[in-house]
RNA sequence: CGGAGUGUAGCGCAGCUUGGUAGCGCACCUGGUUUGGGACCAGGUGGUCGUAGGUUCAAAUCCUAUCACUCCGACCA
């Protein structure tokens, strides 16, 4: 193990603030900010302080440590990239504002990466001549540029922040799907030695295009992205690609007599269930959507459930991309306006979800400007739906692998594999010459891991109202060595001293406190910026024979002897 | 880009309504007393009040423009 360099706070000044910027809305972008981990420059720009460097450089290790593992090669490609790469991918065009331009001072234009597919297609395609030389994988660890519409929470969401990202090349899909695999346990392996509580879901291969996608998600309430799993196997996926199934056949026969009845102003769902006093789950609400052959069909969806436009888009009447008609649009194809349409007598063609089909005696609009229709029934009022998937999973949903039902949580996404084809090998021309001397386009994979936001994550999963609570591997110290009146009681200031060495020496990485201030501030920054463990040298303890240990994770003491401490500490970090 | 809001010392804020030349807490510096859970006393450093114009004898305060930032939304992964 590599020695680490002790660390006293006389050398490595502790910059915390006791009140929270206000610039901060999450919870680890203040405890970043008053820990001194992180200070920001400009919108989405941040400069790591030592600490927080400290703890980067943490998950690059062992980021760095298992693509090594599974074979991947580190290289470092340039941040700034060439149009012209860019346009041969196409993604000169396709690529919003989000992708930052520059000119340089030949007005050659350029951008800031904020991936590197094109960089790296152009780099195999000229050193990768043949079949022999696949798979390969490269890696980096390097910054990006992304143009965030609105930059926030901190690193979470930054414009510029640090990724590690690979990449597969291979003769064919089996080869693909075997490194696919192998990055997927690698990627299990990060999270797990990291600490983190984690899922990895099936995720959508949105616009890139392609098959087989998984992101990998910590686990955090303020997660931005909704995950559904399994109440028991391990199913889980991003809520968009959970599936939702037709309940068993024999729908409820409906009793109530259909009625017209006035909404006045009821224009949402919730309105009009207040304005008649029934549960949102009974109303059904109809939504017009561009169509693929005709201009709009309309999508029934019950009043509790919201619309999964990627299902939409995917569905053979429905337009793709999936886009709404406008308001006006919708008075002109129905004469009502967009708070009273209804499946009844509509002349579009019309699509249920599968939920919305179980419904009996629902409420749904009259095609009649502040009018619904109460006490309606499929195949009585109306005709038997044509029904498809067409909402997001809900929580208590049955779950697709037939194992118990659906639970929501919410998750930040921190890493993401995807099996990409020939998207950018066959824009950009990566041919290799197979065993028949034929030239072949590659296929490819892309791995990412957001480096950066990890260390966010990481602050979102653990952390109490003293601070911090990093998990040991992500710790920027591992042991905080508190002296009692150091300056005052020599023999407690050389015992310290005496522990900071042997604990270095053992390779535990020590930050002692030489500053001599009152211990109850040395011990609120300890906690703040979240070491794992404190010692507290005292002459009380030293008289004793004991040192006094506590767990940043626990809230008690621990007297432990001077001879046992380093079994304990083995015992317990 | 649409909506809302905020810019006063490193951080958190007051002062603005009713113009009179800037203040509080934390942090920081000096001296002293303290020292097991964010000490106390005394003294001190630091701000052309986001910027530019305008009104006025006088602008942090009123007016106009502009910039930056934050939040909500759309967007992105």
């Amino acid at each position: 193990m590599e020695r680490p360099l002790p660390m006293r706070c006389s050398q490595f000044p502790l910059n915390t603030l006791k009140e929270t910027p206000t610039e901060a809305e999450v919870i680890s972008h203040q405890l970043m900010l008053r820990a001194g981990m992180i200070r920001r420059l400009a919108s989405g720009l941040y400069t790591w302080g030592p600490i927080g460097l400290r703890v980067l450089r943490k998950v690059e290790a062992v980021v760095r440590e298992e693509m090594e593992r599974i074979g991947a090669l580190e290289l470092l490609m340039p941040a700034i990239q060439p149009a012209e790469l860019w346009q041969e991918s196409g993604r000169w065009q396709k690529y919003g504002p989000e992708l930052l331009r520059v000119k340089d001072r030949h007005n050659r234009e350029f951008c800031v990466g904020p991936t590197h597919e094109e960089v790296i297609t152009d780099y195999a395609r000229r050193e990768l001549k043949s079949y022999r030389q696949l798979p390969i994988c490269y890696f980096q660890v390097q910054t990006k540029f992304r143009d965030e519409i609105r930059p926030r929470f901190g690193v979470m969401r930054a414009r510029e922040f640090i990724m590690k990202d690979a990449y597969s090349f291979h003769a064919d899909v089996d080869s693909l799907r075997t490194t696919y695999q192998a990055m997927f346990d690698a990627y299990s392996r990060i999270f797990t030695r990291l600490g983190l509580k984690f899922r990895a879901v099936e995720a959508d291969t949105g616009s890139i295009g392609g098959n087989g996608s998984h992101e990998f998600h910590v686990l955090a309430d303020s997660g931005e992205d909704a995950i559904a799993y399994a109440t028991e196997g391990d199913y889980a996926a991003n809520v968009e690609m959970a599936p939702t199934f037709p309940s068993k056949p024999g729908r409820a026969t409906g009793t109530a007599a259909m009625n017209r009845v006035a909404t006045p102003n009821a224009k949402t769902i919730e309105e009009v269930a207040a304005c008649l006093n029934m549960p949102t789950n009974t109303i059904l609400k109809t939504l017009l959507v561009r169509g693929r052959n005709v201009p709009a069909v309309a999508i029934v969806l019950r009043g509790d459930h919201e619309l999964n436009d990627i299902k939409a888009a995917k569905h053979p009447l429905i337009a793709d991309p999936f886009e709404l008609i406008t308001p006006s649009e919708a008075m002109a194809l129905t004469s009502a306006p967009v708070g009273s349409i209804g499946p009844m007598n509509l002349t579009l063609p019309v699509i249920v979800d599968f939920a919305a089909a179980d419904c009996v005696d629902f409420v749904c609009g009259a095609n009649e400007d502040g009018v619904h229709i109460t006490g309606a029934n499929w195949g009585r009022d109306l005709p038997e739906p044509v029904v498809a998937d067409l909402r997001n999973a809900v929580e208590g949903d049955p779950a697709p692998n037939g194992m118990g039902t659906l639970t929501i949580a919410r998750g930040i996404e921190v890493g993401h594999v995807f099996q990409l084809g020939d998207t950018y090998s066959k824009a950009m021309n990566c041919e290799i010459l197979d065993e028949q001397g034929k030239p072949r386009t590659t296929i490819m994979g892309c791995y990412g891991i957001g480096v950066s936001r990890i260390v966010a994550a990481a602050i979102e999963q653990n952390h109490d109202t003293n601070g911090i609570v990093w998990p040991v591997p992500l710790a920027p110290f591992a042991i905080a060595i508190i002296p009692i009146n150091g300056h005052r009681a020599p023999d407690v200031q050389a015992a310290a001293e005496r522990l900071e060495a042997e604990l270095t020496g053992l390779g535990h990485s020590v930050l002692l406190d030489d500053r001599g201030l009152r211990p109850g501030v040395a011990f609120a920054d300890m906690e703040l910026i979240g070491i794992p463990l404190r010692i507290v040298v005292s002459e009380r303890g030293l008289a004793a024979g004991e040192y006094e240990v506590r767990l940043r994770r626990e809230s008690a003491n621990h007297s432990v002897s001077v001879e046992q401490l380093v079994g304990w500490i083995a015992q317990h970090l």
